[in-house]
DNA sequence: TGTTTTCCATACGCTACCGTATGCTTTTCC
DNA sequence: GGAAAAGCATACGGTAGCGTATGGAAAACA
């Protein structure tokens, strides 16, 4: 999409995969940059996300990814559309459920996002809604991927038993808790934050 | 805190106000600076709070900057100051509230933050929690309001007669949201968003 | 084996910043 | 009214970043 030439499927020359004792190493950049610019991204920020910045954490200069991308637009786009569909991949994935488990299936997708095993995955999305106040293209992607995430989880309410009104304003109250409560330091708040957290789940989840 | 003279207490010369017609101009710069910045850090976040740009729109130059701040970081410490006592006296002007009104008092401080009124002060409030992901003062004061505004909305949940427990899940749950609607982008989600959140309060708000 | 492509390095011009130095103009004070 | 200080402008050196141009090495191809 965003590349110069027509790119054949990287490395498909039938029977000649590192004749040489060269490790894995030539297959330098097909969309390795994106996976490296999210990295970026999450620590940095959307204005951290600079050209040579990123080159050097590819170990390659400037003239690399002038090469593989137009501009750094390019990259920044390219970024979005795999964030979206990463999302969009892993919510259907989250709220896939056998009838009957839709009330645990919730729990576990707030507290999946609160767990601190996927903090990057947090810094990610945080990174993103900051960049889409500034910017257009990404917040029209957010609003793709938050409208897609509300309607799973919406149904996953209505399945648990709820009317359709009581089912959205849930779906919204949840993400927005989970968004929100990753801005917030509330650390020192209380001494037993998992009890916290567990009451929390349970206004929102439950009937 | 920031300025290299004493400054006294800003045109107390006895009986001179403006002996010409100079119009109120002279008095262009004691924290008025912060005021601006606080301005542009809404629109552009941090990294778009640069010297120049500021002294642009102060329809200055630098020079007059690096008289009244030390360098850009005396400027930023003097935005988090400013924000910081702005944002509690503002706390506690909104929970303030005769007995007996606790429940009404938490529904307003709710809606007061979803409104579009003060967009703005939304606007700073997310600009100044996405600078502290980078940096430790933003940091350190934004726990310090997050953990005054979680105490103060907690005693009116207690006033209303909730346990200390449940009071403190509810008042976490409440800024939570308040904070994660302002990052989502649920517009059209629903035909009828003063319904959701209004059910969305309810929650929060009722036993 | 020799010629294209692919992929990357180097070098360049340009802009936006930061912070300093220095001087000019207006107040302030005596 | 004249010295001192306040408040600001101008000019400078320095870094970081973008995007372009061009050349060189390595792989693919014929």
């Amino acid at each position: 999409m965003e590349n110069k030439p027509v790119k054949p499927p990287i490395k498909t020359s039938p029977a000649k995969a590192r004749s040489r004792a060269t490790p894995a190493r030539t297959q330098l950049d097909p969309e390795r940059w994106v996976d490296v610019a999210i990295d970026v991204l999450a620590k940095e920020g959307v204005t951290g996300l600079r050209v040579e910045v990123l080159a050097k954490r590819c170990g390659v200069t400037k003239g690399s990814f002038y090469w593989h991308f137009k501009d750094r637009q390019a990259l920044l786009d390219a970024v979005l559309e795999q964030w979206k569909i990463g999302r969009i991949r892993d919510i259907e994935k989250t709220t896939t459920v056998t009838p009957g488990n839709e009330r645990d299936q919730l729990h576990y997708a707030i507290e999946v996002y609160g767990a601190s095993r996927n903090r990057k995955g947090m810094s990610i999305e945080l990174a993103v809604r900051d960049w889409a106040r500034h910017d257009a293209r990404a917040a029209t992607v957010v609003e793709e991927v938050d409208l897609y995430r509300l309607e799973c989880t919406r149904k996953l309410f209505v399945a648990a038993g709820m009317s359709d009104a009581e089912a959205k304003s849930r779906s919204l109250l949840l993400y927005a808790c989970v968004f929100g409560l990753s801005l917030m330091h509330y650390t020192h708040f209380d001494d037993n934050l998992s009890n916290l957290k567990q009451r929390i789940a349970e206004r929102i989840v439950s009937s």
